[in-house]
DNA sequence: GTCGTTCCAATTTTT
DNA sequence: TTGGAACGAC
């Protein structure tokens, strides 16, 4: 068969095995998503219905790239018809469909993060809790850890309460969740939490999807969170088939919820489970591979895997050494072009990536001086700008009126006297008549706190919503969006603005129509309701465009599942990457160690890794210190390009000197600064451990400013101060 | 309500 | 350093 020619044995078994739930855990390279993929050409081949699949991926571009592989392998256009995507983007289809079973219309909105913090943001407000020092933020990803968690409301209030925090996010919370269902629109967490919800209360229709999908497959499986495991243990009985592939060593999610034990339970709560174990790495080199095993071991917690490959040696890792991030940037394009001078490279072979997006900035001005063409994946995405999501907040509200959210957006964009006095107002006259924002416009004369003037700047912009409410099923997508855009005037405005961040706006907005209408060609006759939804869950890496020839720039994040030739890992310096704040925690720094092991194993020839002993940091100097990272890289797989003083030396503590080197020389070594630094830690007789987080004054005078432990920051004499360095 | 100025946090990573 | 929020003047 030829679907099982290009696979090694155990590889083979795995596709072929279909006697109960089974698990492949292997390493980086090894073949777990060609494994996946073979595996579903092959059911489809056996003559399985694909609707009947279920094939979860943790990126639609990886879902896409799934079918098109499978598209090559059975030939024929079936795969089309798998279930295919994100668990986000398959849960959020589905509810499109159930969700008027609780409650909510099928023209729901999706919240991205963004909209969900406003949300909360407006709430405080709303509640008169502005001065209780909240972070919106901070606050709707407590939530938003609770729900993927599963932890409701009332549990949370009851059993997690730890302090005062805790204790507003237990206020905020219901009231959180009823605020998104009264706006007809769902977070993140609800497209997984209310499934879950539908599928405990409703057996018919647990029934249903049970019976729909005999086939699961689960790709990436170490970054599932609890819901999304909830989900799977729901729809998987007695006759579904489930197959999970994943590498523990890769988890780099756990701050959005995943959890690696979801790989070590799989045994337990599916019976029976077969483990596959796949040993051989087709990807990269032999010194790559040791390379990532030097730093992965040290990793107390692991699933015992073994990984080897038959490819060549190749070259070492080379490490690259620069005074500051300019220079890191230069440096590395210096060696992009070597690369591409010696080595027949094309440019599309070669990806840059960080732990920051912040970082991306300096290497873009480097790479634009050196004139190499890059595209930049992820980042602030398209989607996420102002100016877009102004404009998608328009078709938002055409579609779901209850989007109190996207309506705010709008109400005075672009301006139109509508002001925040009176928008408070109308919407304490929607509380009390219990009527949402978008109706009480059409009434909007009876708010008669508003002035005379702004209600009819109010009923203007409702005249102006209204006509595009009539024309949404007129028009398609891009004509509809063509037209809004020219009656608002945008264009017009950024142009007259003309500064260069309008142009910059101006420029969005044209990108913007053109995605639609490529969208439109792409997707013929989609609905703009499939249109919000998919833009809601568009990933990052989703817009890669793999056909260019350019470098590609993107974060250790984004690159998981990837590969290329040659990678370049930069801004390997602690506080970077290791990037972690004050205090943290081993399970912290061995989650940052697995994203360096992502990292490495994308190459598949070249390893280039980067630090610079400076860098900017909030508009200020910051010294910083080589990444422990490349201390643990063994010793013999290393070769360093350009240091300066000396070879790298095998001790694990630095001397005094090797410290001072470090910091380089410009820089002042007078006693107390040489000890106190930002960013230093120290022990205080009292307050116990710390870190350096401001210094300001000199000799006597100087004060140090310490973050301590448990949340206490002090600013104190250094004369008197007393701080150890550790 | 709008515009300009000042002030402050942000640089985690993203479905 | 930058961008957004907050504040005050008109
Ligand atoms: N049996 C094989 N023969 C030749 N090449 C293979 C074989 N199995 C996998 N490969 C190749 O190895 C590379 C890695 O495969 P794949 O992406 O499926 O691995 P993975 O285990 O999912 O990796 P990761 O976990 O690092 O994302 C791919 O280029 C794939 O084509």
């Amino acid at each position: 068969m030829k679907i099982l020619k290009s696979l090694n044995e155990v590889q083979k078994e795995a596709v072929v095995y279909n006697s109960g739930p089974h698990i492949i855990v292997a390493g980086a390279g090894s073949g777990k998503t060609k494994v996946l993929t073979h595996k579903i050409a092959y059911i489809i081949e056996e003559g399985i219905e694909p609707s009947s699949i279920l094939a979860l991926t943790f990126t639609n571009k990886a879902a896409n790239e799934m079918k098109e592989r499978i598209l090559g392998l059975i030939g024929s256009s079936k795969a089309k018809q798998i279930w295919m995507g994100t668990f986000h983007s398959i849960f959020s289809r589905i509810l499109r469909t159930e969700a008027p079973k609780l409650g909510y219309r099928s023209n729901f909105s999706i919240y991205d993060k963004e909209d969900s913090v406003s949300l909360v943001s407006n709430m405080l407000e709303e509640f008169n809790m502005t001065n209780d020092n909240l972070n919106p933020s901070h606050v709707q990803h407590k939530i938003s850890q609770q729900k993927n968690k599963m932890i409701y409301p009332e549990e949370f209030a009851k059993n997690y309460i730890q302090n005062i925090f805790d204790k507003k996010v237990a206020y905020l919370y219901p009231f959180y969740n009823k605020r998104l269902f009264e706006n007809n629109s769902m977070d993140f967490d609800d497209l997984l939490l209310k499934p879950i919800e539908l599928l405990n209360s409703d057996s018919k229709l647990l029934a249903k999807y049970r019976s729909q999908f005999k086939y699961i497959l689960v790709d990436e499986f170490q970054d599932t969170n609890h819901a999304q495991y909830e989900l799977l243990k729901l729809l998987v009985h007695g006759k579904t088939k489930i197959c999970v592939v994943g590498d523990d060593a890769q988890s780099i999610y756990g701050w959005r919820g995943a959890d690696i034990k979801n790989m070590l339970d799989f045994e337990k709560d599916f019976e029976k489970a077969k483990i596959f174990r796949l040993e051989q790495n087709y990807r990269s080199t032999k010194n790559i591979l040791l390379a990532a095993d030097s730093i992965i071991k040290n990793n107390s917690e692991q699933i015992n895997k073994t990984l080897w490959t038959s490819n060549e040696d190749g070259e070492p890792v080379t490490l690259i050494k620069s005074s500051d991030e300019k220079d890191e940037a230069f440096l590395i394009a210096k060696q992009i072009k070597q690369e591409i001078a010696t080595k027949k490279l094309s440019l599309n072979d070669i990806a840059i990536f960080y732990r920051i997006n912040i970082q991306s900035r300096a290497i873009e001005e480097a790479l634009r001086r050196e004139k190499l063409p890059y595209k930049i994946v992820g980042g602030t995405e398209f989607y996420q700008r102002k100016e877009v999501k102004d404009l998608i907040a328009y078709l938002r509200i055409l579609i779901n009126q209850n989007d109190e959210e996207s309506l705010l957006r709008i109400m005075n964009y672009p301006q139109r006297g509508i002001g925040n006095t009176s928008i408070v107002k109308m919407i304490a006259f929607a509380r009390k008549h219990n009527l949402s924002l978008f109706q009480t416009m059409s009434r909007i004369f009876e708010v008669i706190e508003v002035k005379e003037r702004i209600q009819k700047n109010v009923k203007q912009f409702k005249i102006l919503l209204d006509k595009y409410v009539e024309l949404k099923d007129k028009l398609s997508i891009s004509e509809l969006i063509s037209a809004l855009v020219d009656d608002l005037g945008v264009l017009k405005m950024y142009k007259e603005e003309g500064t260069s961040e309008s142009m910059q706006r101006y420029e969005n907005v044209l990108e913007l129509l053109a995605s639609i209408r490529q969208f439109e060609k792409d997707n013929s006759k989609i609905k703009l309701e499939d249109f919000l939804g998919d833009v809601s869950l568009m990933a990052g890496v989703d817009m890669m465009d793999t056909k260019d020839n350019s470098l590609t720039m993107m974060t250790i994040h984004s690159s998981k599942g990837l590969e290329f030739p040659v990678v370049f890992i930069t801004g390997c310096e602690e506080d970077i990457f290791p990037l972690h704040r004050k205090f943290d925690t081993d399970s912290i720094v061995d989650e940052e160690r697995r994203l360096f092991y992502v990292a490495i194993t994308r190459a598949e020839k070249k390893v280039y890794v980067t630090y610079a002993r400076s860098r900017y940091r909030f508009g200020e100097v910051a010294y910083q210190s080589r990444s422990r990272f490349i201390d643990e890289l063994d010793e013999n797989v290393v070769e360093e390009l350009n240091g300066p003083y000396g070879k790298r030396s095998g001790r694990k503590k630095k001397s005094f000197y090797d410290e001072l080197y470090q910091h380089g020389y410009d820089y002042d070594f007078s006693q107390e600064q040489r000890s106190l630094r930002v960013g230093s830690r120290v022990t205080h007789d009292v307050f116990g451990m710390g870190k350096i987080i401001a210094i300001t004054g000199a000799g006597d005078m100087q004060k140090v400013t310490v973050a301590f432990e448990h949340d206490v920051t002090k600013t104190l004499l250094s004369k008197f101060a007393n701080l150890k360095i550790v």
